[in-house]
DNA sequence: TCAGTCATGTTTACAGTGTTCACCATGACT
DNA sequence: AGTCATGGTGAACACTGTAAACATGACTGA
């Protein structure tokens, strides 16, 4: 038995070819009889594994989740918190590039399947990245970089702020390509940046800007980053 | 004649139906039969009027974007640019909440419909909407409150930022009432705009923080909407 | 060795979808 | 009176998700 594909459990077969048939196809061409075909199978054969289709698109948002949450912990290889923090902005953004569809799907499930509530084990996996966040924020808190109050909401803010950029730019909103969309990222992050930072951490960010204006092509792309 | 139903051409009966439909049974529950039946006709018939489903969501997403170009239109009664500017922010987050369905199928209609590029008309409101947004940040420049700096990223910056929120939070990401979202979103809003406003007006907002620290609670919920 | 059970598949079927086609009524204009 | 566009109909096709009934083959206990 030298073949590990029939050795995998039919479930994660399944599960393998529903990423791949999202991957490609996206939402809207993602059917149950495609997916019976690629796995190599008839289609009530899925229902065995699988109570539904909802049920199978919600292991493929597990995965994604999955993927996202490999590229957030790279981050945290970095050194300090305010590496750590620059480096979070830049795996979130990194992520949702590489992997636009999985992005999507992680928040707009619930929306594409039509359900007025998000199902409990995205809800889960949802506030872990927003915990993630918290965390970083914290830190820099404690590091003197941001500024405590409202420590819970800065979060909120970031995330958010990171969220809507992506999704404009993923929804074809911005029409810009993607390097210069990766700069605008940046930039903007500095913008909110400056409104979290506490005074000491803001003049920096200010003399960074400066710098950056007296030698505007060389400058560095992500002062934030740095 | 007195029935003005019978008289509206038969595009625009079935384009009220179709804003109806969509806006009760959401985009998964909107099919050509069952708006057929709302018009009271057979499914055939909708395509002597428009050529295929996304043609009519595509006259829903322009009757969305026609009602929030309400919303926003009435943020220029303010009377200072600063004044309009903050009522823009609460015009977008009224209609957001008022008609949430609307305003998802204004950002998300062509990750619905399988589509890869957004519709030309699609681009074009949106657009619009970027230019608004973009005229009440140059109002401020000139009005020296906020930063003359990357003018045309700031807008991008407020309107990403205004638009994650939302998004967040009508995804079911946030879990929070909608009274706490709407002091959340003020706040998020303040944060970010001290990062954009001129050492002036970051200063003044500055003081306006105080002073809510000062009696907690029966602080304003929005002081840059005062 | 044999009967039984369980996991896993298949075939068939149903209701619903978007869309096309051939056909038919009606009312306006020549 | 005849022609023609307009706007409707019913039947049909190729899909969809999913359920029910049935088959098969591996494993188990007697």
């Amino acid at each position: 038995m030298f073949t590990v594909f029939t050795m995998t459990e039919p479930r994660d077969r399944i599960l393998n070819c529903a990423c791949e048939l999202y991957l490609k196809d996206g939402f809207e061409g993602f059917s149950m009889r495609k997916l019976a075909r690629r796995v190599g199978v008839t289609a009530p054969a899925l229902y065995r594994h699988y109570e539904n289709r909802e049920k199978v698109l919600l292991a493929v948002v597990g995965q994604a989740h999955n993927v996202l949450a490999r590229y957030l912990y790279r981050s945290l290889a970095g050194e300090t918190p305010r590496e750590r923090f620059a480096r979070a902005g830049e795996a979130y953004l990194d992520f949702a590039l590489d992997h636009p569809r999985y992005f999507q799907m992680i928040y707009s499930f619930a929306e594409f399947m039509g359900l007025d509530e998000v199902p409990e084990e995205v809800a889960e996996e949802t506030c872990a990245v927003e915990r993630f966040w918290h965390d970083r924020v914290r830190e820099c808190v404690e590091a003197g970089l941001l500024r405590s109050h409202e420590l819970e909401e800065i979060g909120l803010s970031l995330w958010a702020h990171a969220y809507g950029l992506i999704s404009l730019y993923l929804h074809g909103m911005l029409d810009v390509p993607e390097e210069t969309f990766r700069q605008m990222y940046a930039g903007s992050f500095v913008r909110l940046l400056r409104g979290i930072a506490t005074p000491a951490y803001a003049s920096e960010l200010e003399a960074e800007l400066e710098a950056e204006e007296a030698l505007p092509d060389a400058g560095p792309v992500k002062p934030a980053a740095k």
